[in-house]
Formats: C-alpha cells, sequence, structure tokens
DNA sequence: ATTTTTGGAAACATTTTTTGTTTTTTTTGT
DNA sequence: ACAAAAAAAACAAAAAATGTTTCCAAAAAT
C-alpha cells in the first residue's frame, strides 16, 4: 500500500479517536494533516471510505499483535493473560463515543469490529481453552463455547458501562480485574501455580 | 430550582459525557430520559441552553467541592492536595472530545469553563500560595501568579495532550505526577515534613 | 527562463442531519 | 366521560458537512 495513504490512514485514526469521529470534519481532517481535502479525496472515496480503511487497519494491527503473543507464549495461561492485557489496555483507551459514532454513522465500520470479534477474538479465545485443557493447566469440564462468549461478551460489557460514570473505577482497573476473573474460572490447581509465577 | 429539571440536567450531562455532544442529539437525550422531545423543549429553550445548564450545574458543584474540601483542609498544603486530587480525578474523566465539541458548537458554554478556570481556580491556587506563606510552609520567595498561571496551563495540556495516545500512562497517572511536581515546587523544608505525613 | 503539473485554499452546490415545531395519538387524572 | 398532559410521529426549516470545482501559488519538468 501506498505509504502517503497509509500515513493519512493512521494521523486520521489519531484525530477521529481524540476528538469523536462525527465531531471531526474531512475539513479538520485535512488541517490537521496539514494537506488538502483535494489531496484528501485522491486517496479516499469519502469519509465513510476512510473511517472504514482506519478500521480495517486498526483489526489487522490487533490481529498481528495478538498471533504474535501467542507464539510467543510458553503456555495458554501466559497467552491469555498477555493477550487480555494486550485488549484491555487497548479498549481502555477507547471512549465510548467512538463505538457509539461508529455504530450511528458508519455502519460497515461496525460491522467489521464486530466480526473481528466474534471471529478473530472468540476463536482465539476457544483455542486457548483448547491449549489449556491439552497443557493440562486448565480445568477440562470447561464449556469452551459459553466461556468464549462470555469472555467476548463482558469485554462489550466493561467498554460501555455506566458503572464507570458512577464509581470511581478507571476502565483499566475494571478490566484488569476481569482478567483475574476470567482467568481464575478456567485454571486448575496447577494452573494457579504456573499463574502465581508469571505475577 | 425545579427537581425534575434538575434531573433531566444531570441525566443528560452524563449520556452527553459518554457519548458526546455533537453526536448526541435531543431525540437521543429524550429517549435516553425516557421522556418525549416536546417534555424537554418545556424546560429548556434549545441544545445550546440545555448545554450551558449542564455546564453552568457542573461548575457550581465543581465549586461547592472545592469550597467544602478547603475549609476542611487542616493546612494549604492539604488543601492544594485534596483539591488537586479531585480536579484531577474529574478531568481524568473527560474525554478531549468533549472540550473539542464544547468549543466547536458550544462557544458560550465553553466561556463558562474557560471564566471558571481563570477565575474561580486561579484564584483558589492563589490564595493557597498566600495560605502556604503565611503558614510558613512554601518557600516566600514563590511568584504566585506565575505558579498559580502555570498550574492551570498544566491541567489544560494534560487534558489535551497527545502525550497520553503515543505512550502508555493513563491520565490519571500523568495527573498525579503534576500534583507532586507542583508541590514539590512549592513547599519549603517545613512543608515538606508535613506532606511527608499526609501521603 | 518558461511551461506544465500538482497541491493548497477558497468557494460552491448538494446532501445529510439535526433542530425546533406542530399534529396526532395515547395516557393520565378527575 | 371528558379534559389535560405527555408521548410518538410527522414536518418544515436551519445548520452543518460533504464532496466538487475553481482559482492561485508553488514545485517540477523541460
Amino acid at each position: 500500500m501506498d505509504s502517503k495513504k497509509n500515513e493519512i490512514i493512521e494521523k486520521a485514526g489519531s484525530v477521529f479517536m481524540k476528538y469523536g469521529i462525527k465531531s471531526v470534519t474531512m475539513d479538520d481532517i485535512a488541517r490537521e494533516l496539514i494537506i488538502s481535502k483535494k489531496t484528501l479525496y485522491q486517496y479516499f472515496e469519502d469519509k465513510n471510505d476512510l473511517v472504514i480503511e482506519i478500521i480495517k487497519n486498526k483489526t489487522l494491527s490487533d490481529k498481528c499483535i495478538c498471533d504474535d503473543t501467542s507464539k510467543n507464549a510458553k503456555n495458554a495461561i501466559e497467552e491469555l493473560f498477555e493477550v487480555s492485557k494486550y485488549v484491555s489496555q487497548m479498549m481502555s483507551g477507547i471512549h465510548p463515543s467512538i463505538f457509539f459514532d461508529l455504530k450511528k454513522f458508519h455502519p460497515e465500520a461496525w460491522k467489521i469490529i464486530y466480526n473481528h470479534k466474534w471471529d478473530f477474538v472468540y476463536q482465539l479465545i476457544l483455542q486457548n481453552i483448547e491449549r489449556g485443557i491439552s497443557e493440562g493447566l486448565y480445568r477440562n469440564d470447561v464449556h469452551k463455547e459459553i466461556v468464549a462468549f462470555f469472555y467476548v461478551s463482558t469485554t462489550d460489557l466493561i467498554a460501555d458501562s455506566d458503572f464507570l460514570y458512577k464509581n470511581k473505577f478507571t476502565s483499566d482497573e475494571i478490566f484488569k480485574e476481569n482478567i483475574l476473573f476470567h482467568l481464575h474460572g478456567l485454571m486448575n490447581e496447577k494452573g494457579k501455580e504456573i499463574f502465581n509465577q508469571i505475577i
């Protein structure tokens, strides 16, 4: 891909994440990137196209990071812990208004995120559970599809919950607790010993 | 003030803070509050009026909390520490897109915040410095106007800085460091001893 | 040095979205 | 049963943004 186009995708992504997708106009993007709107439209058909490209770029990047993290993990626990840490940190940095705007004004881009979660992340958790059971670190009576469903669903709940706005916790703290809770639900005794060496 | 009106102000404020001021329409507000738009317009002239009332309510509430905090503080250091803790926590919870939207679409409400900072908060810091000097806890060669200016300015910088988006710190962490830095810039030796008893 | 091409800035016409208002329907209170 | 109030739906107007075109300046090519 054209490196100029890629630079626009990265930078525009940052501006949208910071100030909101609906609120930030193509005029604002051009101004922030110090290019003219005409130049911007040479690379992207319209605003929706730009937003979709940004989301595609982001989900692809997430996949790569998660794949690397999985490969480098010594066992299922470390894999789940490190992947979850990455996902949590990333989600903590995304304000709920971003998802609100995507859903309302860019349904196609929203669909990409939705599919990313239910295809990629869900599968990743499923495979992690299989790995954990075969490594003898997870309880072998775990119903893996339900747990994977629970994992993906609670990530959404936390990101959009009013709980944050009514209490003094940061989303970071809540995500952290969620990781711990989830891991403790999966591990057997042997797994817990391994886990205590990681922390 | 009418308690129904106040309830709308509180709840609408929460919705705007969560999903963005520009993005959230009056239709959305009515839906979230489970009232009709017609009812909403019985209490507020227009969207701008609602936004202004929300901001007024918020800055007034901030004033009360800061006043209480100041009154209850045993000395200037505790006062500044507790007020700063409150301000930091509050600012950490506000996404930059909120300020972006206020500035762009509701300049009158933006002005209220701006004045709140440069009238109320600035004066509060000035008075705290005077208090600290007269209590013998701050260095008495502090140039109080410049320090107060610096305090108010860095709060803005942190809230809007790209630094957050490029690094792993949370705004919470950065605000915390800022409080410590600021206090250490003000205190004399006696003050530092008092401070170490608070932490 | 001159000409051509490219990109920026500004202006513009069109589209989209939201606003604020009005009408219709439903619910509530007496 | 009737009147009043609130909700839901429809509506006209306004505002904002989009995407396109024009004009101009700067950069590149000759």
